[in-house]
DNA sequence: AAGACGGGGGT
DNA sequence: ACCCCAGTCTT
């Protein structure tokens, strides 16, 4: 079934994006880098980030000898912070283990930390014109319409039979092309909302468009509602302007991302700020609770903020990168990987 | 098989 | 106020 290849390829030809930033030049390192950042982000947002990163980590041997809080700096806004953790261990592997390349064949590359079975089709497809598929987001909207595949897409068994059809549709030459293609008509033509269908140079075969499900294909997760949580955020300035700011740990939100200290309720920051910085509780200042939105709960930030007169004093603050705790002058909070509600809190004072 | 993991953008 | 997005890893 190479029609739909060959009808996509003229599609990308003509109507194709041709002038995305990791497409010229199609090198393994910056088809991975995009690939990483289009994981559940779009085009149009990941470009800044990808042509600065790139900028600062023109190679992959550059990514591998960073350090940890420049990575992360540079992924600060993105989210999904263990992609950027994944990446920087899995440069620092090819460089020591694939003399500072990618490897070129799938078991191994999909052997790397945040390089699964689609990111890795892509990358050698793209970057070597190999022979493999890819099953993202948008190929998974565009295959279950044009086969009428019944089922949420995410779910075990409606997956394995896209995979089978993404690779009946491969085609025996212009790999690199296809995967670019098949991305991007789903990214541009079979969009969720309002596809252009009319567009669409495979309508005539499609399941969908022909028995009029092009609206109730892909069929929906399967929702339930948000649990709430509250957090109380420690902003605690000293009398230079700087501020207290705690390196997150372990495998939670914002992990490896600097951040206000945060303790469950005022018993436990007052026992917080009694170590630490020798402050009371009781002369801070509430600030506007705020809501942050995770994909799997609801966060109710409650600030409150303390300006010592004194230099601030806390345990750890002057051995470096590795404490997990620090006083970071104000205007230089940009070096840092903040989470966005945070560098929102700290940039737009009350 | 299901849940964890962020933030921005569209409708 | 929802819904979605160039997925992967852990449990």
């Amino acid at each position: 079934m190479s029609q739909f290849a060959d009808r996509l390829l003229a599609w990308f030809d003509r109507d194709g994006r041709h002038d995305l930033p990791w497409q010229h030049p199609r090198t393994p390192y910056r088809v991975w880098l995009a690939e990483i950042m289009l994981q559940q982000t779009q085009v149009q947002t990941a470009i800044p980030y990808y042509t600065r990163f790139l900028d600062a980590l023109p190679t992959l041997p550059d990514l591998a000898a960073a350090d940890t809080d420049r990575v992360m700096a540079l992924w600060a806004g993105l989210g999904y912070y263990a992609r950027a953790r994944n990446l920087h261990r899995a440069a620092q592997v090819c460089v020591l283990e694939h003399g500072g390349d990618l490897p070129d064949d799938f078991e191994t590359l999909a052997t790397l930390p945040g390089i699964g079975r689609s990111t890795a089709g892509a990358i050698l497809a793209q970057a070597h014109g190999q022979r493999l598929a890819i099953l993202d987001g948008n190929v998974k909207r565009t295959l279950a319409r044009f086969h009428g595949v019944e089922g949420w897409p995410g779910s075990s068994p409606v997956e394995k039979k896209l995979w089978q059809l993404a690779e009946s549709h491969l085609p025996d030459t212009r790999l690199a092309d296809y995967t670019q293609a098949i991305m991007d008509f789903g990214a541009t033509l079979c969009t969720r909302h309002d596809p252009a269908c009319v567009l669409c140079p495979m309508q005539d075969d499609c399941v969908a468009r022909r028995e009029g499900r092009v609206g109730q294909l892909p069929e929906a997760k399967p929702g339930k509602p948000l649990p709430e949580r509250r957090t109380l955020m420690l902003w605690v300035q000293d009398a230079q302007g700087r501020v207290l700011l705690s390196r997150r740990r372990g495998k939670g939100v914002w992990s490896g991302l600097w951040s206000l200290p945060e303790t469950e309720g005022a018993d436990a920051a007052r026992e917080w700020l009694a170590r630490h910085v020798a402050a009371d509780f009781d002369a801070g200042e509430d600030l506007p609770v705020f809501e942050h939105v995770f994909s799997h709960y609801r966060l109710h930030i409650e600030p409150r903020r303390w300006r010592l007169s004194d230099a601030g004093v806390a345990e750890d603050a002057r051995v470096g990168d590795n404490a997990d705790l620090r006083w970071q002058p104000m205007e230089n909070l940009h070096e840092l990987g903040l989470p966005a509600p945070v560098k929102k809190l700290l940039g737009a004072p009350p």
